[in-house]
DNA sequence: CAAACATACAACTAATCGGTTGTACGTTGT
DNA sequence: ACAACGTACAACCGATTAGTTGTATGTTTG
């Protein structure tokens, strides 16, 4: 594990630990929407939603494309299955502690029959 | 999504953006930790590990056992499953994203024949 | 051109965070 | 009994966060 990818996880796992962050990211993958249409969906003013909009950028969760005045945003789905692969990655370490505890009873079974159930 | 939901969501999300929890999920997802041999292996005081052990505690992603005086850490891989459903259901999203992208070129072609490429 | 709109960003504030040290308390081993 | 160990928690500190208001800049429209 890198620096540079903990750095990311560090990101990631931040912008998604926000509820408005996490609505955001729904309606952004959902399809397009300007940052001007998000913030009126939110009881905050405008420049509290951009700076939201701005994290999710940051991540990498979201991607903005100019149309005249507006910008944009477009939730990216590429980033949302790399955190799940981190979370998958964990799952494979839980999975070899219980490989070894299943040597362990195959192991005890096989050399010392008397402790099976 | 429940009030309820969401603030599990935030602590889930809030504790593993961190990398030395994210670290210490990783070794008591692999087996049971006392808190102080967790705290051994990072260059902060004991103090700065119990408080991460106990974020990780709260948001329901370790539990603890008492075996003497030590308190054992074990990794809980069912909220980190619950972590990995919540994005499936962020993709389900962008999956409907595209479905209803899929529908309109079905009707284009089904409807406007010229328009193909 | 001027007014309204969409965005970005700086400066500020209260709250939270990640770390520290110090203290208290139960458990273990001599 | 007592010293050492393992844990929990309070109090404090600097950095960061999530929100605010205000200002500047570019874009569209009348």
């Amino acid at each position: 594990m890198s620096e540079d990818d903990e750095e990311r996880a560090d990101a990631l796992f931040h912008a998604l630990a926000d509820r408005t962050r996490r609505d955001i990211m729904r309606r952004v993958l959902a399809g397009e929407h300007s940052v001007s249409a998000l913030a009126a969906k939110y009881d905050m003013s405008f420049a509290a939603v951009q700076k939201h909009v701005a994290v999710l950028e940051k991540a990498g969760l979201l991607t903005k494309r100019r149309n005249g005045r507006e910008q944009l945003a477009s939730g990216d789905v590429r980033a949302v299955r790399s955190v799940a692969s981190m979370l998958t990655e964990l799952e494979q370490v839980w999975r070899g502690r219980i490989a070894r505890i299943d040597e362990l009873i195959a192991f005890d079974t096989t050399t010392h029959p008397d402790q099976e159930d």
